[in-house]
RNA sequence: GUGGCCGUAGCUCAGCUUGGUUAGAGCACCUGGUUGUGGUCCAGGAUGUCGCGGGUUCGAAUCCCGUCGGUCACCCCA
């Protein structure tokens, strides 16, 4: 039996797991003040959702899925993304009007791992439903700037694009592959492929960008409504100070989405993957779930590059107030007990399991970084315990009563 | 799916080029010095299928082949 988890996923340990804790609970408070709820659903959803609402054509869909049939029959997948998923819960709960969900949770994609590129890797998101108003996006944007912030990130770059909407896309992307056919000898393989398909993501193509210099953008094409969706947008991240790039070339790789579509580039971070988040606008999402129109727009953060991308190793372990020491094993259930009453009146106090010389008791709390011991020995007869601080290497004798108090005041 | 690099103690790694007696170091861990006192110091101690399989050889951690795993990059994306 090896030890090792399943390629590309990670067993989290401390300290790392406390940097992880740490970004939820920033995750948490914010969408709180934001105003978005808790939506929990499936890890799995019907193997259709994602293949309708991501994209039949999309990377995600045709090689990165993990797809399983159960034992009824059923094609099952495990997410990928969460959007899909959340409007499916929204159009299949009864939820009439403007919803604000925030969601976190593990996705899986089936891919090579490399440093930031996990098969299961974690997302946040917030998802802003049945609204089409400019001012939802912004917020979007906003939120997830300010966790980025939160974090501790100083280079965030939000790069913000446009690739309109059912109105004006079409007629964008007609110019654009007339553009890519003439250009079609210096294009890679790859993008070959990715005209017929989806020629937006050419452009995003890393090989061929350099030949494409005077590509069509499609923020030149956009209709009048999109036009001025786009300029709401670019107003009200102005007047909540959230700093952005006009970016032509940003092309997201899913399907849905539709007029805004933004990335937050964390731009000190010198490895490949340097995308912490991503979201945009899907108003057509809903439909082509085979639901009613429910426009939308939402992100996704990416925990895993983001404290990846911070060089977050994880907080110093949280220190203990007290470490108690037993002087003789017949102590022990006595100590066991003061232990016990000690945490209930909140004190972080812990001993060893196990009866041990007192001196490797007192390396345990050195090595937990307690603040001061306490030892249960004969003094325990009289109601008194021997307390030392370990940090100024002072000890004293105080009564039972006064531990708690003790313990706390050394903090 | 394609390519580069790496698999030796719990961790980080040396040893491999030029095969040769019991495979090393640092850190960490345990015990003792202090029979009720940590962090420092001193002394001692435990720990290895040298990733796995095969081959060459009198002899393989070392050379060859295969395989698995890790890692980084491409593609793509969070």
């Amino acid at each position: 039996m090896n030890f090792s988890p399943p390629k590309g996923t990670d067993d989290i340990f401390p300290p790392a797991s406390r940097a992880w804790r740490r970004a939820l609970m920033i995750w948490e408070s914010l969408a709180e003040r934001y105003g978005y709820d808790l939506v929990i659903g499936p890890v799995f959803e019907s193997t259709e959702i994602f293949a309708r609402g991501v994209g039949e054509s999309t990377e995600v869909v045709q090689k990165q899925m993990y797809t399983f049939e159960d034992k009824g029959g059923r094609s099952l997948t495990l997410r990928p993304e969460g959007t899909a998923s959340v409007v499916r819960a929204y159009l299949g709960s009864g939820v009439q009007g403007e919803v604000k969900l925030a969601y976190s949770g593990p996705m899986f994609r089936y891919e090579r791992p490399q440093a930031g590129r996990r098969r299961q890797f974690y997302q946040t998101g917030v998802e802003y439903l049945a609204t089409a108003a400019p001012d939802a996006d912004a917020e979007v944007i906003e939120i997830g700037y300010r966790f980025l912030e939160e974090v501790g990130f100083d280079e965030v770059e939000v790069a913000l694009n446009s690739i309109g909407d059912g109105e004006c896309r079409p007629a964008y992307l007609a110019v654009l592959r007339a553009y890519l056919n003439d250009k079609r000898g210096t294009l890679c393989d790859d993008s070959v492929r990715t005209l017929e398909t989806n020629p937006l993501r050419v452009l995003d193509c890393k090989v061929c960008a350099p030949h494409l210099t005077d590509a069509p953008n499609a923020v030149d094409f956009l209709c009048d409504a999109c036009r001025l969706h786009f300029d709401a947008v670019q107003v009200r991240l102005g007047n909540t100070g959230i700093p952005f790039r006009l970016e032509p070339r940003l092309v997201r790789g899913l399907d849905y989405y539709t007029r805004t579509a933004f990335e937050y580039i964390a731009t000190g971070f010198d490895a490949a993957q340097n995308a912490v988040g991503g979201g945009g606008r899907y108003d057509g999402l809903a439909e082509t779930l085979g639901g009613s129109a429910v426009p939308g727009v939402g992100l996704a953060m990416g925990i895993d590059r983001i404290l990846l991308a911070a060089g977050e190793d994880g907080s110093d372990i949280v220190p203990l107030d007290l470490f108690v020491v037993v002087a003789s094993p017949e102590r022990r259930e006595t100590a066991a007990r003061f232990v016990s009453d000690l945490r209930r009146a909140g004190v972080r106090v812990d001993m060893a399991p196990q009866q041990r010389s007192v001196k490797s008791q007192f390396r345990a709390a050195d090595r937990r970084k307690a603040a001061g011991v306490a030892i249960i020995g004969d003094e325990w007869d009289q109601g008194r315990v021997i307390v030392r601080n370990l940090a100024t290497s002072t000890q004293t004798e105080i009564s039972v009563e006064e531990a708690a108090e003790w313990a706390k005041s050394n903090r």
